[in-house]
DNA sequence: CCCTGAACGTA
DNA sequence: CGTACGTTCAGGGA
């Protein structure tokens, strides 16, 4: 019997109870909608869960297996031979249980060179030795040997992992009629066929224990096999080997230098919002829900929280209105207190500052602004000071303080930036989606249709201030060191710095894209009317259906690449069509839809101009999940300039009124170098050093021929497959994209690298270690997480994989720019001058130049994108000056 | 009215 | 069967 008084040590061998849930319940019921398996996840956390309710074991740690090979494989290749491969539906599961397990604060360990069996040993003889009561839960027979009066082995009965049984010595005894040390010797005996290690002929449990009742141990009955009769005495005699062989293999190893001690397995409290979004990515709805209430009923829990509730949650403090004197002693105050920087929300109404929240931890502050109000001096030269504030979504709130002539600095925090740092792409997209998320409580709302606002419950922008302060708090905690400084260094600047490109605004000219929209209506009537006469009717040629309709049945082409609506009517799809099945119709629709789509442009853009004759575009910080940012309301970041049309609407791009002109400056191939870069390629780094055109240097190298004799046909297949490269492209997309033969396209990819070995090295190390981390990361540390890769769903895990090889590039390239950005809006605050950065275009940017700086400007962004990184190949600039934006292309 | 899919503009 | 975006339109369901 266990003594209730002593702590009691759980160990767990993860593998192979998680294989046995595999087995136990059935694979096709447990899937996510994203096609992850999860029947073994479900099936190990259930019995956890059951385990820590009825068990209710005070340290626990789980052991992995690293791999198949062990120090047994080494001693003996055949060990576990026979096994068939693991299940990749399996093997897919064993990460995101092992992330399940740490986000409910549960150690799992593993050691190299040893089997989950040998850590189970080591640490149940540690327990014992140290005072604990040991539950060792094993799928593994070998396990029986642990068993003794401290230590009680819980065993899966025969199906699943629902039910299991206690080992005790008197069950042991019960059970097989031996001690539990002399187990090894009745296995040794009698073999394992799951290990592949084969016993003696003819000898089964019964006899083994048998022969163990008369001579007490393996080793005993060796030293009497002459006295045993039959042919299983002569087996045992002719196999002994085998017995001593599986005898060494099957003892477990109990002195394993570990990396924590017994104690420090002592449970902690669980990490619940990881919890919550591991759980609900795995789709566990039931477990979820008993995982929490266990966390609650978990004392430890109890008092981690208790410790987070010093500062009251729940509810928001009641805030005060202060002004003069007193606002400025609760600002040195509340900033004295709180280095990390106090809580800040801008009250924001068509675009301008109305109100402002500030929190301290235990007290909020509410500020109704309006222009020129004496009594908050103290406020607004807290604004101006470089005293830290902690915002969300700063930007619109900066830009307001902007507009409304408030001098701002001391942002120290974006909580929405910070938290997309952590989870690029999540969902969350607001305060109270944070809130949720890093608190696990609820933004309280102000019910706009109350009208006597209710004291209870605390909500509007000083409660806003209150919790972002709290959710800083969470998300820095939650930041990788790296991701904090990138947050630092990077983020925060730019977000200043985009906010005043969005302040800014470009000049457009309405005449322009009148006159433009006025000629593109004309030629879509004629070119609509000549396709209606092609086919006899009228149909609406912005409807695939109906396009499906004129082309698949009425004209009986053939059929193109299917989508889900039926047959793809897209331009690639209509291009292929005329040249199998020439008709005027197909050229007209091809046209009417070119000038459709820019008219629809001109359209957009004319709507934005604004009374000041300039568009206003809102970049989102926030936008990508690579890093970059992206441009909406209206989009700026994909005006048209591949043909002569689209270039007039870049034309109605114009200097501002006050501008001598635009200047654009572009990187040129930024992410071919930062390729170069970090595959580290000598051919690749000596194309840029050699400063020749790249595509013609690299078809030099592949086609083995000078560079003036490179063609032009042999340059645009090396251009194209050097793009494609970073997009993970296969040689069939290739061989798609260049109309040419699979074969060819392939021997290209084939010539390509090997002189570019060192690239498709790199290449495929991002992906491998993608696996192994579960993340990318670019030069300077920004991560995106990849739990695809880890998919059984091969589109799903091959489109990872494509997504995991470019990352680190356009990544990287979106740092640059960044950098860029930020130096350049730096120095020019510096150097007070007028000119203004308006756009950026992922490696692009365009500048309004004031008059006489177009000198110092072009030193300020050439020096500043030039040297934004430091890199094994130089980064050049082009740029371009022109009194619009296709005049300043150059 | 909202959502999805197709199509297409950019880097 | 090439990465990353945003916008518009048609069509279908509410």
């Amino acid at each position: 019997m266990l003594d209730s008084e002593k702590p009691t040590l759980m160990i767990i061998d993860g593998h192979s109870l998680a294989f046995r849930a595999f087995f136990a319940l059935p694979v096709d019921s447990f899937q996510t909608h994203a096609g992850q398996h999860t029947n073994a996840i479900h099936g190990f956390l259930s019995m956890l869960l059951s385990l820590l309710r009825n068990e209710k074991p005070t340290h626990l740690a789980v052991a992995f297996d690293i791999s198949r090979a062990s120090f047994r494989t080494r001693e003996y290749p055949e060990y576990k031979g026979t096994r068939n491969a693991t299940p990749p539906e399996f093997l897919g599961q064993i990460p995101l249980l092992q992330e399940a397990l740490a986000a409910m604060n549960i150690t799992t360990i593993t050691k190299e060179d040893y089997e989950a069996d040998d850590i189970l040993a080591t640490l149940s003889v540690e327990g014992t030795a140290a005072g604990y009561n040991v539950l060792v839960v094993s799928g593994d027979r070998d396990a029986i040997q642990l068993v003794n009066e401290t230590v009680t082995l819980l065993y899966p009965a025969s199906q699943g992992v629902s039910a299991l049984t206690r080992y005790d010595p008197a069950r042991v005894r019960e059970r097989y009629g031996i001690e539990p040390e002399q187990y090894p010797d009745v296995a040794a005996l009698v073999g394992e066929t799951s290990d592949n290690l084969i016993g003696i002929s003819k000898v089964g449990e019964k006899t083994a224990v048998k022969w163990l009742g008369l001579y007490g141990s393996l080793d005993g009955i060796l030293e009497h096999a002459e006295e045993i009769k039959g042919v299983v005495g002569n087996n045992l005699r002719e196999q002994k080997e085998n017995a001593i062989r599986n005898r060494r293999l099957n003892r477990l190893v109990t002195n394993l230098e570990l990396p924590l001690a017994v104690a420090a397995l002592e449970r902690g409290a669980m990490d619940t919002d990881a919890v919550r979004d591991i759980f609900t990515r795995l789709e566990f709805k039931t477990l979820l829900d008993r995982v929490l209430k266990l966390a609650g009923e978990d004392p430890a829990v109890e008092a981690a929280v208790a410790v987070i509730d010093e500062v009251p949650a729940v509810q928001a403090p009641v805030a005060q209105d202060l002004l003069d004197e007193e606002l400025q002693s609760w600002l040195d105050r509340a900033t004295a207190a709180r280095p990390a920087g106090l809580g800040l929300t801008v009250e924001v109404q068509d675009g301008k500052a109305i109100g402002f929240g500030l929190a301290s931890p235990t007290e909020t502050i509410n500020l109704p602004w309006q222009a020129d109000r004496k009594d908050y001096a103290p406020l607004e030269a807290w604004l101006a000071s470089d005293a830290p504030k902690i915002m969300n979504d700063a930007k619109h709130q900066v830009k307001a303080l902007r507009r409304s002539g408030l001098p701002f600095a001391g942002l120290a925090f974006d909580t929405l930036v910070g938290a997309w740092l952590i989870r690029p792409g999540g969902p969350d997209k607001t305060l109270a989606d944070l809130v949720s998320r890093y608190l696990d409580e609820t933004l309280p709302i102000a019910d706009p249709n109350q009208l006597v606002p209710d004291e209870t419950q605390q909500a509007g922008s000083p409660a806003q201030a209150w919790y972002t302060m709290r959710v800083f708090a969470a998300v820095e905690q939650a930041l990788d060191p790296g991701s904090l400084k990138l947050l630092l260094e990077i983020e925060l600047p730019t977000l200043l710095a985009l906010a005043d490109m969005e302040l800014a605004g470009v000049s457009v000219s309405h005449e322009q894209l009148a006159e433009l929209s006025a000629e593109l209506g004309a030629s879509t009537a004629s070119l609509a009317a000549a396709a209606y006469a092609e086919i006899g009717r009228e149909v609406n040629l912005g409807s695939p259906k109906q396009l499906q309709d004129v082309l698949f049945e009425q004209l009986e082409m053939p059929k193109t690449r299917a989508n889900k609506t039926g047959f793809s009517t897209d331009a690639g799809a209509l291009a292929d069509l005329q040249a199998s099945n020439p008709h005027p119709f197909l050229d007209l629709l091809l046209k009417h839809r070119d000038a459709t789509k820019l008219r629809q442009i001109v359209e957009t853009l004319d709507k934005a101009i604004d009374t000041t004759g300039r568009i206003h575009t809102t970049y989102v910080q926030i936008g990508t999940t690579t890093g970059r940012i992206s441009s909406n309301d209206p989009n700026l970041q994909n005006i048209p300039v591949r043909t002569e049309e689209g270039r007039r609407i870049r034309a109605a791009f114009q200097a501002g009124a006050d501008s001598e002109s635009l200047l654009t400056a572009d990187y040129s191939q930024i992410e071919m170098r930062i390729m170069a870069h970090l595959s580290e390629d000598a051919g690749l780094i000596d194309a840029f050093n050699a400063g020749e055109d790249l595509h013609r240097f690299v078809g030099s190298r592949i086609f083995g021929v000078d560079p003036a004799d490179v063609s032009g046909e042999m340059r645009s297949k090396v251009k194209a497959m050097s793009y494609g490269l970073a997009y993970g492209l296969s040689a069939f997309g290739l061989s798609k994209q260049l109309r040419i033969d699979t074969k060819e396209a392939k021997q290209l990819m084939t010539d390509y690298f090997e002189r570019f070995g060192a690239v498709r090295d790199y290449l495929r190390n991002v992906v491998e270690q993608a696996k192994v981390d579960g993340y990318t990361e670019t030069i300077y540390g920004r991560r995106r997480p990849f739990p695809d890769l880890a998919s059984p769903k091969r589109v799903l895990r091959d489109n990872a994989e494509r997504a995991a090889l470019n990352a680190p590039i356009q990544g990287s390239a979106a740092d640059i720019m960044k950098i860029a950005m930020n130096g350049i809006a730096a120095d020019l605050t510096d150097a007070s001058m007028e000119s203004r950065m308006l756009l950026q275009v992922h490696d692009e940017l365009i500048f309004d130049v004031a008059p006489g700086e177009w000198e110092a400007l072009r030193l300020v962004v050439t020096h500043n994108m030039e040297s934004a990184a430091d890199l094994l190949v130089p980064l050049t600039v082009q740029v371009g000056r022109g009194a619009n934006w296709d005049e300043a292309a150059h």
